[in-house]
DNA sequence: TCTCTCATGTAAGTCGTTACATGATTTC
DNA sequence: GAAATCATGTAACGACTTACATGAGAGA
């Protein structure tokens, strides 16, 4: 139940329109909660329902027209709860790992290509955020901001460590192909355990 | 669509039944993709309906009893093509910074005992991870097991991202509180700009 | 027999994705 | 006035979550 609570952070840093949220979204916010605008208008249909926010009066309130949304007090207090309560970290999920761990199984064709592909992905994600962090967050701020350049950290760190990961794994995989390729040279299958953590399995 | 090819990868690493995926699901693979039995057993059935793996001869197929699968040829190619094949990183999400982006507009009380439950989470689960590395990839090992150590060491870094960002915050967090009592003491209330790269929000 | 655990499933509902529909405003 | 763009939606489907149902075997 994180994209009611995201939509009603965005709007408490300014109310806006479905797709001025959308746009937000594409950037600050969706760094760390992605969302499409069928998402966020179905969402924002049920915030209003729910009494957490309400339109902007407005002359014209009809379709193709624009329509501001702002925070009602029962849903700051609504944030302000999701906010300080407990929320175990969810279960990550990541394909590339998953991949990696195919590949261990049906072979690494390819994979290289494709390492190569997400580690130019993540450089210019990280440039990005290095970009923002420079023009945003040069001088000491306000508390505001210290927590959103706290937060702004994380993804750097984040990217940081896909570069630095990736980058291992092509060494990785180099040595792997071309022991794949002397393995079957010599007509070797080595069996090998499950995998990390299944000793049992 | 890469629970199907968890399974897959999981099926050709050791032929099992729906209950022993589950519990492998809870451990090694769960890592970076995790999956509950009810998906797990509505995957089979669509795996084993498109030809992709097929049950192990057994003498009683009734309901309650194991139930094995083992994957079958066009099993294994539809694993590689997918494995070898090109897929964009999903946009992450965590709802620990959407809340910590959250706190930044209606305050931070009590999140620092969130902050520090979820340190203690994450130092748990490296000492998981690091107990794994010592136990199974000791030695110099296959290229299989070359492959899972580098998917286990992503594990690894990526929780001490975890670790290293959540002390930082704790910091961050008990100035910015500081500041904020401060703050209210004097009455003052610094506006502040929208969010990092919203500069046009 | 009663209960606990193993093992496989059903059902309902929410969340997320993809494709499409429709009205309003601006620009050539 | 035709086309592009802004803006708000609908519809359908698949993925995921939560709760519950059912049967088989093992042990007290």
């Amino acid at each position: 139940m994180s994209l009611p609570h995201a939509i009603l952070t965005a709007l408490l840093e300014k109310p806006s329109s479905g797709l001025e949220l959308t746009r937000r979204f594409d950037r600050s916010i969706g760094y760390f909660w992605s969302a499409t605008h069928q998402q966020i208008y179905r969402e924002l249909g049920k915030l209003e329902q729910a009494g957490f926010i309400r339109a902007l009066p407005s002359d014209q309130p009809a379709r193709g027209q624009k329509k501001e949304f702002e925070v009602l007090p029962a849903g700051r207090a609504e944030l302000t709860q999701w906010a300080s309560g407990r929320h175990d970290p969810k279960p990550q999920r990541d394909a590339l790992l998953l991949r990696l761990r195919a590949a261990a199984v049906v072979g690494c064709e390819g994979l290289d290509d494709e390492l190569r592909r997400h580690l130019a992905l993540h450089q210019r994600q990280l440039a990005e955020y290095t970009e923002i962090e420079r023009r945003d967050f040069a001088a000491p701020a306000s508390a505001d901001d210290r927590l959103r350049r706290l937060v702004l950290r994380a993804g750097i760190s984040l990217e940081t460590f896909w570069v630095e990961w990736l980058a291992e794994a092509l060494a990785e995989v180099a040595e792997v192909g071309a022991a794949e390729v002397a393995e079957v040279a010599e007509g070797a299958d080595t069996g090998g355990p499950d995998a990390p953590g299944d000793a049992s399995a």
